[in-house]
DNA sequence: GAGTTAACCTAACACTGTTCGGTTTCTCAG
DNA sequence: CTGAGAAACCGAACAGTGTTAGGTTAACTC
């Protein structure tokens, strides 16, 4: 099949479909020759349209990460911390198999850059040192990806008898996955206020 | 070269080989045939000692995670939140190229969980809720590995002419990182100490 | 000294990202 | 309306990955 009459592939198909097959079969589960073949189309066809596999996981990165807001500033930087945290976990949860990427490479990205200077100018004009505004951001940024990794209530047995010996004290993990969302989120609020409450 | 006289390999040679590729060429680059390379040995020879890579991973990652002290709990409980996230911290930064398979994969290991749980049973005899417990134990986990990822300070570029002109307030991050490592520990201790305090 | 087992090997399988060269169809200038 | 060139796809290949099967030899055990 040379050249179809209307195109098969576009850089805005190959980038939904792929992180679809991400958030479907994890990060793992993304293969050039899946892809590929998920848009009906060979593998070698994705080159005319991607440079490579990282800059494609770049560019999906990216415009998930456009989706964060930082113009809450406006009220107090307290707010202002809360609601960047917030919208920031959100655009992360919402696609949670390709945050192990995110964390993984550079901060090099435009759509990061372009939020940490908003963030780091409404510090400092709150009063902080500049030094001070970096190690805030920095925490901010911690207890974010922290979250979203959430290595934390998944990842924990659905059977008690992995636990109600062996570790007396989590004699209930086993009903965290049940609850893993919410506890997820929960103990994101209570972290981020704890810090915030903190400065 | 069939049976050496003297075998070559054994579970803890091939371990720490393995972690001293990690650390020296980061988490991409071990592969099996160059640790069996660096072994003086064939790849397929490693798997008579060593069930698979994420197996070998994994008992990597619990050798690293036993070293994490949580007996802090003797004077007080903020204390003792202090001194385990900072103990878990220093065990993660003695290997930062590992840090992402130890947030990617689920914290089933022993060693995080028997951890765990003596966190969570002091918090509670603190006078602490299960629930609470659970979520402070969470945000602790959240801090600590989203220092450990170091996704702040390194990641940034050393030339000045990425920032100045779109980002204005970050026209210092160029400095980032000739002090990365300074900068991630005073972060994480400020996030620590708003954080602890804010309970 | 014979038999078993442990430790290594070579060769292969199925996969990965990526590139090269080729084929066809579309687009556009003359 | 023709001819040139680019665009979009494909098949085949390369070097690499984790892993397994089957073979060879040395060391241990009785």
């Amino acid at each position: 099949m040379p050249r179809p009459s209307t195109p098969l592939l576009s850089p805005d198909r190959i980038r939904s479909t792929a992180l679809a097959i991400i958030d479907r079969d994890g990060l793992d589960g993304l293969s050039m020759r899946k892809l590929a073949a998920e848009l009906g189309v060979q593998a070698a066809s994705l080159y005319g349209h991607v440079r490579t596999k990282d800059q494609l996981l770049n560019d999906i990165a990216s415009s998930i990460l456009s989706a964060v807001d930082v113009t809450g500033f406006t009220v107090d930087w307290r707010e202002g911390l809360l609601r960047c945290a917030r919208s920031y976990r959100a655009a992360l949860s919402s696609h949670p198999n390709i945050v192990p990427f995110l964390a993984y490479g550079p901060a090099g990205r435009a759509e990061s850059l372009q939020r940490l200077d908003l963030l780091h100018g409404a510090l400092v004009s709150a009063g902080w040192s500049r030094r001070e505004a970096t190690m805030i951001a920095a925490g901010l940024m911690y207890i974010v990806f922290g979250s979203a990794l959430s290595t934390f209530s998944s990842g924990f047995s659905a059977d008690p008898a992995d636990y109600s010996d062996r570790y007396p004290h989590l004699d209930r993990a086993h009903l965290l996955p049940g609850v893993a969302r919410e506890l997820d989120r929960d103990s994101f609020e209570m972290a981020l206020a704890a810090f915030v409450r903190g400065l």
